[in-house]
DNA sequence: AGCTCCATGTAAGTCGTTACATGATTCA
DNA sequence: TGAATCATGTAACGACTTACATGGAGCT
């Protein structure tokens, strides 16, 4: 593919699982030529060609370093969701802010999860058109495998979604539980500097 | 509080939910102090002194603006999870290699559970440090609040595991299922590089 | 005297984003 | 001829990591 392609795919399907720019595609497909990872061919555009682009392709070490890599286990994912931080601190805004919060938390979600069954809808039915260059690139018998292992990571990404809907939803419990007889607009504590340490 | 301090806090239980190294801790405090979002005071080391220390706090400013970042809606985090691109390609290995996989990503998610359990149950008895500093500096009819807004952020740590540890259980089940009749080590794939595009 | 802990930084580099910049091709 | 799309880049910056660097304090 052309950086241009890849960069189309990664703002479509490939950006529910990972994401990039067309600035840092470039530049990575340069450094991996650079590594002897893809070799890229040179082509013209259309009829009368005075452009050219660039359409790159895995070397033999390239594949065989996607193989490793894949195989290998996966580095811990760096724990930064600010949702998670700012949660923890909710007691600075009021039962009505906690409430807001929560809310948007779930909405997030519930589209996102949407997304995915869409997604995974698709790639059951074998419809889109990445998968279908995968599996026109790979031996007939290996083809359930392939569509089984997609459709199982975009399973987990599902569920992942509902355990976040679902922990919205226990704190939108939570909230009520807490706000009971109190004023739903009052902040928790109010907006002052805690002390200094003496 | 001082960097050091900071920054051995990171090294524990704040590193369940941010992760942050002490060269990094250091210079972000003086960028907060150059904003004025926080203050520095110099205070002595030791007995005789020779060498100081820097002790943080924040000013009204800053306060106000934790108040206004922890109540607004949090950024959809990066979704950066290499773990779920590589379950998507596990086609590249052998069915052994794929169980090896769903094995070491259960592992993972199963000593991270414990780790948030125990640190539930701190919370719960009030029993850790920065959880104690933090009651101190509020009025008492506020304590169950901020003590129940953490356990409901960790509990939601905790089901994050535990929908990740279901999901490589059912990762196990799917390579039984597609390896039945197979040889267990032969590579789904062959580790050749795709047909270049024509 | 030597070890561990306390305490604070800087430098170089990686990864990624946003914004800036350019030009050909295709089609209405 | 003008707009959308194809196509490829660079520059500046932000967040974060790893490694380098220094020195006092407290204890044995």
């Amino acid at each position: 593919m052309t950086g241009y392609e890849l960069a189309k795919y990664f703002d479509r399907s490939v950006a529910f699982i990972w994401q990039a720019r067309h600035s840092q595609i470039y530049t990575e497909l340069r450094r991996l030529e650079a590594e002897g990872l893809v070799v890229a061919e040179t082509l013209p555009r259309g009829e009368k060609a005075l452009a050219t682009k660039r359409a790159y392709a895995l070397t033999p070490a390239g594949a065989e370093e996607l193989h490793r890599w894949v195989t290998e286990a996966a580095p811990p994912p760096p724990l930064r969701d600010t949702a998670y931080v700012k949660a923890t601190y909710l007691e600075y805004g009021s039962y009505q802010q906690a409430r807001r919060w929560f809310r948007a938390h779930r909405s997030h979600y519930e589209a996102l999860r949407d997304q995915y069954e869409r997604h995974v809808d698709d790639l059951e039915r074998r419809a889109t058109d990445l998968l279908r260059r995968r599996l026109a690139q790979a031996p007939d018998p290996t083809h359930d495998a392939i569509v089984a292992y997609k459709v199982h990571a975009y399973r987990g990404l599902i569920e992942r979604t509902k355990t976040e809907i679902a922990w919205a939803d226990r704190g939108l419990e939570l909230v009520n539980r807490l706000s009971e007889g109190h004023d739903l607009s009052d902040p928790v504590l109010p907006p002052s500097a805690p002390h200094p340490p003496t």
